[in-house]
DNA sequence: CTTTTGACAGCGT
DNA sequence: CACGCTGCCAAAA
């Protein structure tokens, strides 16, 4: 099976629950593989469906254009946004906790993953 | 095949 | 707080 590293991040980042949200860097390191930029590369290519509104940069904060799209699902979802500002999100209140079962999952996705041979 | 781009992050200034 | 610079490496050109 094909299973290359953009896949692998849309497996992760489809675990994350409503409500919570994590950074490209933590989708890196959970996956154990790529780093920041590298998903954001992948996250460029996201299939509908996906909630790439949970992904955001280290600060809170999204591109501009995203962020705007973004604000309505954190607000709805009742993610926590940081001062007066409603595009940009609380961290590490946001955070994602991945439970025990959680990381079974992760590492079950990163498992899977085959380095590019 | 090679080169450029980029939904990033962290540190220095 | 704001830039600027560098490292990172998958995707797209």
């Amino acid at each position: 099976m094909g299973y290359e590293f953009t896949q692998a991040v849309y497996d992760v980042v489809t675990l994350v629950p409503a409500g919570t949200a994590v950074t490209y860097g933590d989708v890196a390191e959970l996956l154990g593989a790529g780093g920041p930029r590298q998903v954001g590369a992948a996250m460029s290519t996201a299939p509908a469906g996906l909630p790439w509104w949970r992904v955001v940069r280290a600060d809170g904060t999204l591109r501009e254009d995203l962020a705007e799209r973004a604000a309505g699902r954190w607000r709805a979802e009742g993610l926590p946004c940081r001062g007066g500002d409603p595009e940009r999100l609380r961290f590490p209140e946001a955070r994602w906790q991945p439970s025990e079962a959680d990381f079974e999952a992760l590492d079950a996705i990163a498992a899977r993953l085959i380095p590019k041979v």
